[in-house]
DNA sequence: TTTTCTTGAAATCTCGAAATTTCTGATGCA
DNA sequence: TGCATCAGAAATTTCGAGATTTCAAGAAAA
């Protein structure tokens, strides 16, 4: 088994509590190999900022705090329209469609849990849906350096959103903002493109709080 | 000896070539370590970007191509621009003079480097003095974790320009340049910072290429 | 009561050897 | 010659034990 794919997928879908110390010699038990296995993956998870490490001092899961979640927000919303822009521009009508269909597999989703509530395969196949869009909306900018810094920020936002993610409120109101953001690629205005996704983001965001440079335009 | 903090100063210096193997049994000789410690200073660069890393293949240094610095110069554009406006915004006079402090220990060395040519110790305090200069900029952005993506793309851009630096070609320019940046923080223009930081990396940008959203508006 | 010291327990880090996987190049076959 | 196969060598990864450092609780001092 991949140590450190699982524990980064537990760190992000939210199996450590906030502030939760993380011991090699506790996981290992998990997974049936040695302590040094385990402190490899956490190492790397460490540089990843999915996971805090300190010399002499091991592991913990970072904490929450809403200024934290403001942040990573921000930056989240920094780097996808700068992303979905340069998508817009380079990617053509392949990447169009390929976004739509990463839309229409993810809006099957939301829609089935809007209908019968979320379960674990239903939750699972969402997360993994929800990541692909977004991606998807980036895959076209030609910049594969923004592409990976962006998975860097996407996995902590998850982490940070962990258990809202889990209560799966607002999934209308996603599914509504998903489409603007396909609708703006296709219309192909990048001013527009820049709203919606602020819009969708826009909740997750300190209220009264200034905004980001380049946002601050859109407020 | 901290190992970890070692390769990567090397690492970014430039003591090892482009797509140079870096094997853990070789490496420990200069630091009278085990492998294993080795092998986790890797790791933990190799999540950072600065080294590559692949599943029983082991480590090896980034290939360098003309692509990869323009994607890379991109990005420090993009994140100082904002993160020196917001900076700007929220700073006030203290950040104002300690931009002003750095800026004038660094110009103090690259007059020197201009007058009597680069000495490796001139060489090495100009690094620590870049870095802390265009740091200082962003110290006042208010983003935790722009600081901490900036660090990264920072270090891959000295990585690439290891060689180029040495040679301590347009010391005069960068001398400027710098200086420009420093007037538009205290002119409180945020067109004009923007500007200025896109003129001093943009000859390191591949000519005739399109430019990234945000930025086209300056070209 | 509060602070500092001591000391045993627990956690972290390092190490070299063993297990596993990849690489190299020599051999055999078409 | 060109291609596949198969050792042996070399490199990578895993492992558990031992060395080092931190933590925690109680005793001594202020």
């Amino acid at each position: 088994m991949d140590v450190f794919e699982d524990i980064r997928t537990r760190a992000i879908a939210g199996s450590f509590a906030h502030g939760e110390k993380l011991r090699a010699e506790i996981l290992r038990n998990d997974y049936g190999c040695s302590a040094s296995t385990v402190r490899e993956a956490l190492l790397r998870l460490a540089a990843l900022g999915l996971v805090e490490f300190q010399e002499q001092r091991g592991f913990r899961m970072p904490e929450y705090s809403p200024e934290r979640q403001h942040d990573i927000t921000q930056m989240r919303i920094m780097l996808e329209t700068e992303g979905a822009c340069r998508s817009m521009r380079h990617g053509g009508v392949a990447w169009e469609s390929r976004l739509n269909a990463a839309h229409h597999k993810l809006s099957h989703i939301e829609s089935r849990i809007a209908a019968m509530g979320p379960t674990d395969e239903l939750a699972q196949r969402w997360m993994a849906a929800e990541l692909e869009f977004h991606q998807t909306l980036l895959s076209a900018c030609g910049s594969d350096i923004l592409i990976e810094l962006h998975l860097q920020v996407y996995n902590r936002y998850r982490q940070v959103k962990a258990e809202y993610d889990r209560t799966f409120l607002h999934v209308t109101e996603n599914i509504r903002e998903h489409q603007a953001i396909v609708d703006a690629a296709l219309s192909g205005d990048e001013t527009t493109m820049r709203t919606r996704i602020f819009e969708h983001f826009e909740r997750h965001l300190l209220p009264g709080r200034p905004v980001a440079g380049a946002l601050a335009a859109l407020v």
